[in-house]
This record gives structure tokens, C-alpha cells and sequence, in this order.
DNA sequence: CACTTTAACGAACGGCATTCGTTTTACTAT
DNA sequence: ATAGTAAAACGAATGCCGTTCGTTAAAGTG
């Protein structure tokens, strides 16, 4: 009852579990992760000091089950996949992404993410002046899409719509996650070739 | 005490405090708003049925804020138009952007946005199986850029990074706002750009 | 002038995050 | 071994906060 042999809380098993919760429900309370390890909410802060370090021990949790990308091969090619892999530790857990929007603190993870890309960005030729804009704008546009994937279908309801061509495009867009899917592909497509063409005047 | 001649309460005024404590604090409560309009807070459920519709307000408030874009001009231009306006209502409110995100329910002004987004990018020649696409890319990198105006310096802290090269960026970016309006300017343009070969592709 | 609706109030409830003191056990150094 | 310290569980208590409900009095309405 007090100081098993082996500990019962970690803040990897308290984050763990607090991940589960959200997403399957979509919301957690320090009282249902407790529940979910056996343990009192009490017992969860001689681990953790408060909700918000739940929150971001959750952030570093998605960010490590992600295997790390694949940065061989040609600029563009490395930059796509580091922007991949930074999409796909969010989009595993949809439900999660609001929370982190909340109070944006970057993980060790994610700064060693922003290292990566800043030095694909600068062999590139994107100059020293403007490669943190650069990164500003691929990481807008990462988390944007992100949320959408958490976004619900029904925003996208046609009867809301009022002009007959954007109903045509509702009705011919899909739902879900396959239509967030491709519009993060085709928005990651025009990024990396405007960026293209951008490093090349820079370099020129 | 009891039904005054001139109702002390209403939508926007609810709606305007709460804006106020959330731009002064970043958070609100019911009880907060309450006592600034004089009122107890069971008053305010005579008005809204809860928080989440107070957030909701707030959203529609931030937009009815806003003159209307100017939308005369070759598309690109009217295109840009419409996204600054609506990168601009986020951007006079930055610490209510991540609440706005935590539910993310369009109000009828941010539909009636993309009709008119859906409009200029139909004349401009995007074939309809990818306007919602286009629209969905657009709308991702305005609200991650919202989310970067709201995300405090701190994250761009150099202590945090390992490679010189991102070091030597954060020093040459400046910071808070300025840097994150370059970076929208940046990012805007970069977008229009691919969109501009993109939809000379599918027109020819 | 009756009747209904509106919009305030006050009290109370329930949930939830957090704190604090206690207890028992594991570790550690002499 | 043993004494002392730190760790990690618990239980109780606190205070805030969102929300509900019944009440009240005044404004609107026919």
C-alpha cells in the first residue's frame, strides 16, 4: 500500500495512459488516469506536477514511438520525409493535437526536429536570413494540418455552403482522414516546389 | 434586482469581456466575465448555454470585427486579399486562437470565407476534384500561422538548439510579432506562387 | 388590467485539480 | 546490521468553477 518493490507510476505509464484516454475519448482527467493504473490521483504527483506536464509528456510520447525519418538522398527528398514524420507523430492521435495547440511549448524533440531541418534548408541555399521564416512556414503549415485532421466532416457539410461550386467540391472531396491525407500531400507538393525554386534565386 | 428596463446583458457584450480577460490573461471564467458586467454568473445562462458558446461568440465577434476584403483584381491578388483578412482576425487576438482550435466548429462568417475562396480559386482554373484541397491547404497554413503569433519567443530560444546553423537563423529573425508577420508575408507568397503553375497546369 | 415572458438573483451541487500530512517501504552509507 | 534518508503510495481536505434550478420582479403584450 505504500513503496511497492517495483514502482507502479512512471511518467512514461501516467503519459501512456493519458494518451489512451484521448484517444478514445478525446479528453482525460488526472481521476480516470489514475483509476487506469490502479492508483490514487494523489499518488500521480510525486511523479508529475500538475495536468499540464501530463500534456507534455504526451508530446514527447508521439514524437519518440516515431521511428526517425530518412534524411538520405536530395533536399527536397530529405525535407519531405523529416515533414512527414512530423505530421505522423500528430496525426496518430488526432484527438491529442488541440491540447498541444494549447500552450505551444516545443519538446526537446521537436527542437531536434527544427536542427534537422535547418541544416537540410541551409546546404539547400536558403539564406541565413530568412531560413527561420522558412522553417516558421513549413511548421505552420505541419500543425495547420494537423488540426484538420482533428476537424470534423461536418464541417465540411455542404448545407452550410452557399455557392454552388464549393458544394460541387464538398461532394467530390471525400471525407475524413483520406481528404486530409491528400490535401496535406498536395500543400506539401506546392510547398517544397515553390521552396525550390526559392533556394535557387537565393542561390543565384 | 430583477429585470432592469435596459437589459444589462447580451451576446456581444458577453462575448466582448470575455475577449478582454482572454486578450489581457489568455484565459477566462465564467465568474470573471460575470463581475465585469456587474452581473452574477448564473445571469449569463440566460444568454448562452455554456462556455463553449461563449467561445463561439467570441469567434464570430473577432470577424464582425473586420472590414471585408477587397477582392477586385486578378485572382491572385484577390485570393491574397482574403487570406490576410483572414489571418488578420486571428492575429488581433492571439491568445484566443488556441482556444478557438480546441473545438474547431465553423462559424457561418468563416463559411461564408470559403465561398468566396472557393469563387476566386474556381475562376482561376483549379479543376473542382481539388478545390477543396487547395481550400484546405490554405486554411491549414493561416491557422498555423494564427497558432505561431500566439507561440511564445521561447521556443525560438537559442540555448535550446544544437546546430550553429539554426543558432545563427534565430539570432538574424528577430522576434514576436514582426518575426511572425514576415514569415506569414513569407509563407503567403511561397503558396500563391505554386498555386499560380498550378492552375496554369490544369487550365492547360 | 390580467397574463406571459424576460432577465436578473441566490443557493446549492458535483466534479476536478491540487495540496498536505502520514505511512510504509526501499535504498544507502556507515 | 542498523540507522537515517528518500521515495512512493494513500486519504482527507480544500477551493475553484461550471452549471442547474427555483424564485422574483419587472417589462412586454393583448
Amino acid at each position: 500500500m505504500a513503496r511497492p518493490a517495483t514502482p507502479k507510476l512512471s511518467v512514461d505509464k501516467i503519459a501512456a495512459a493519458a494518451l489512451a484516454l484521448v484517444d478514445a475519448r478525446g479528453e482525460f482527467t488526472i481521476g480516470e488516469v489514475a483509476t487506469a493504473l490502479s492508483v490514487r490521483p494523489s499518488s500521480i504527483y510525486n511523479h508529475l506536477s500538475g495536468k499540464t506536464e501530463i500534456i507534455e509528456a504526451m508530446r514527447a510520447l508521439i514524437f519518440s514511438e516515431d521511428p526517425p525519418a530518412d534524411v538520405s538522398g536530395d533536399w527536397p527528398g530529405a525535407l519531405r520525409a523529416l515533414l512527414l514524420r512530423y505530421r505522423d507523430a500528430f496525426a496518430r492521435h488526432p484527438r491529442l493535437i488541440p491540447m498541444l495547440t494549447a500552450h505551444t511549448v516545443s519538446s526537446p524533440e521537436v527542437v531536434h526536429m527544427y536542427d534537422d531541418i535547418a541544416t537540410v534548408l541551409h546546404s539547400a541555399g536558403i539564406p541565413t536570413g530568412q531560413l527561420l521564416d522558412v522553417i516558421t512556414v513549413l511548421d505552420s503549415f505541419v500543425i495547420g494540418s494537423a488540426l484538420d485532421i482533428a476537424a470534423p466532416d461536418q464541417v465540411w457539410d455542404p448545407g452550410q455552403a452557399r455557392t454552388p461550386v464549393l458544394v460541387a467540391a464538398i461532394e467530390a472531396a471525400g471525407q475524413g482522414r483520406v481528404r486530409a491525407d491528400r490535401a496535406f500531400e498536395l500543400g506539401l507538393g506546392l510547398i517544397l516546389g515553390a521552396l525550390t525554386t526559392f533556394a535557387a534565386q537565393g542561390r543565384g
